[in-house]
DNA sequence: TATGAATGAGTTTTCATTCAT
DNA sequence: GATGAATGAAAACTCATTCAT
């Protein structure tokens, strides 16, 4: 592994340990074992890293979304798709997750790092899916950014609760998310 | 408007523009009006201020949960009493809101400070609604602080997409919302 | 004496001593005997020390230049003393005479800062001699500030000579200087 | 051009654009073209840079001073070649000229260094022209150091002045130059 | 020789905290 | 209680130097 992405593994490893306001560069040079001039040789500072890591991080989810996603199932079993594998990407990568879930709606971060798309344009499969369900009579008419941002936040929601051990996640409870969440925007 | 509250609206100001991370003490003075050594009167130190904070706003928004409150109505209506005075909190005191939001899950706060019970009790009340709910057949039978983070997690979400201008929040757009949330949990 | 002239007065030792690249913040706390933080409370950085340091310097050798000036003499007199007052104020002040000297003409200092007026307006007092003799057929005639920097330059560069103990400067030398400015520049 | 070349030419335009004390490795690095370990092929620190820097100047220098010096010529001839030589390497190499000027009296650069004598020995012409003319009862008695000092300074001086752009320096001015300095040293 | 990524000692800068007023 | 100048430990950052290629 290159030193850069030692210096963001270990950044990540930070934000999600101690939180972002108490990341200090000394932390960040222990523990990707790097010398403390190395860093700028890739980052001209920290909010620089942090940009970094928050954009490897969405994309690393964005391709993680798609996975396994048939253009030609059905709607439901798009949207279940999708679903569960915003759940499992949560399940599997709790430090992206969280930071990506954190910092996607802090001062921290810019809007345009906030919008940006990642390479598989997940939104715009989410977005479109709604749309299509919308005009089939099935998803009830709403705005796409509220019906999204509603499914996404019921995932985000479950998440957290299950990362701070409210309770478990397996199969039964998996099941029941996603239907939750289809019978929320149904008509 | 005493020092105490002055320097506490100033924290809750800055953490709400410019993140946590970049608080400094300096900041909070200047935009409190108060001399750097007043804040020792009150505070020993960063974190007490904004567990000080933390606490009033939870506080106040457990408080605002239960404001009309009739635990005599129908199980729907109670619902629906819960989960607009949740999303009105949350578009009266969006500061307040975000910052538990942010920080209710943040390594930087105490387990016990998350999970203290607000004066009112709110969280018991949703709870031993989802039971009830359970009881009688009406709410889908599954782990209530699920059931409840799910319904939260919801209003949560679309606040945030609120906040950062995706769509607006009308009469329209609340009826859609809380409907939504009511049908995610039925059986 | 204030931290601030504390400060101040160190920069100028150091400059003197070891050279302005090689003044660092540790030695100017140390030598000036305050805590690393206070020059941040004067200065916010080690350009404006500089810069200050020498703004008071072009002050005092202001002043200094046109001590017992008579107006009312003649242009020899006061042409004498002008330059009499420049040679005791480089003897005097050895270390605020070389910093102006080495630091007016250096990529360091602002332009405009170079071309401040001191309060007493010194330049203007020479300038203006240097017409009225050129009036009076006296002084040759030539570019006034040209003629300025020809018998400011004399001064310089004899100080100069002083300090790396070329020659000693007492009565005879400083005699044989005043009139070998005063021959230069006559027609 | 050889790289040790390109890293000497590259420090001295550095020096003249941004004064010794912000030279740094990288920047001599970057504008040489060279790769950062190559100067440890030529140098073993800084300061040996600028010491060969220096040197070469004065060498430079002194071999242009003596351009077209006749020792037979009289000594007034004599006297306006050396001086015109001076000025005309100002105005050739200012680069040059303000190094050698700035650091010759600055505590970086060593005494044996600012007392080294450049291959032609230009200084001993100068100085051996003025006893010359003092013994032939034409310049005036003083130590000839500062006879020496004196004429160089009113060089030196007029050429910060043009460099600032105080004036311009074309045959008139340069004319008047020569006579004032002339003038200035005789009985 | 030439290179430039990596380094860490040293420098600059920030900022929570103290304390005399 | 209220203040803010002074502080110094810690954080951020620079940059000369090394070394494997």
């Amino acid at each position: 592994m290159s030193k850069k992405q030692d210096i963001m593994a270990a950044t990540l490893d930070l934000i999600h340990e101690e939180g972002l306001q108490s990341v200090t560069f000394s932390k960040i040079f222990k523990k990707a074992n790097v010398g403390s001039g190395t860093i700028y040789n890739y980052f001209s500072n920290k909010e620089e890293i942090v940009n970094a890591v928050y954009k490897e991080a969405r994309m690393h989810m964005g391709e993680h979304l798609l996975q396994g996603y048939d253009p030609f199932a059905s709607l439901y079993e798009r949207f279940k798709c999708l679903q569960l594998n915003r759940l499992t990407f949560g399940i599997l990568y709790p430090k992206e997750f969280l930071f990506i879930d954190n910092f996607s709606f802090s001062p921290y971060i810019s809007p345009e790092l906030r919008n940006m798309d990642d390479l598989h344009n997940s939104r715009e499969v989410i977005l479109s899916l709604i749309v299509e369900g919308q005009k089939q009579g099935i998803i009830k008419e709403m705005d796409s950014h509220l019906c999204h941002q509603l499914i996404h936040g019921i995932i985000s929601s479950i998440l957290k609760g299950y990362y701070v051990e409210k309770y478990p996640l397996n199969e039964t409870q998996i099941q029941q998310i996603l239907e939750a969440s289809w019978k929320s925007i149904l008509v």
